[in-house]
DNA sequence: CCATTGACGAAGA
DNA sequence: TTCTTCGCCAATG
């Protein structure tokens, strides 16, 4: 299985969440664009699974802005993006306008 | 080698 | 708006 932070693709994706700063999520089907579609957002699911402690995996959420991940990971995760200062909504969701990671600013701003 | 399976997402119905 | 289907392709057994 691929070697987190080593090997092909799967290093890649890991290496590209890495660079997702603290209070800052992105999606799956953003990241699978980010790769040039080298992978597909299904894809980038299996190398958050495979992640190392090392790699922001909590980052990634789906494009509703809802967690993907189930049970105690779940918690977890939202536990982490709490404790970074993302906020969630009644519905258990992040606010992507405001909360989404734009790698090199084409045209963002901040809140 | 072959079939099944997803921590997804967009498009139809 | 909700549900279903299909694409996508590495990983698993």
């Amino acid at each position: 299985m691929a070697k987190p932070g080593g090997d092909g693709i799967f290093g890649q994706v890991h290496a590209l969440v890495r660079r997702i700063p603290r209070g800052r999520v992105a999606t799956y089907g953003q990241l699978s664009e980010l790769i040039d579609g080298r992978l597909t957002p299904v894809g980038i699911g299996w190398a958050m699974r495979a992640a190392t402690p090392d790699v922001p995996w909590h980052r990634v959420v789906n494009t509703r802005g809802g967690i993907s991940t189930a049970f105690e990971v779940a918690e977890q995760q939202r536990g982490l993006l709490e404790a970074e200062g993302v906020p969630f909504d009644e519905h258990g969701l992040v606010d992507l306008s405001r909360a989404r990671w734009k790698p090199r600013g084409k045209r963002e701003r901040r809140l």
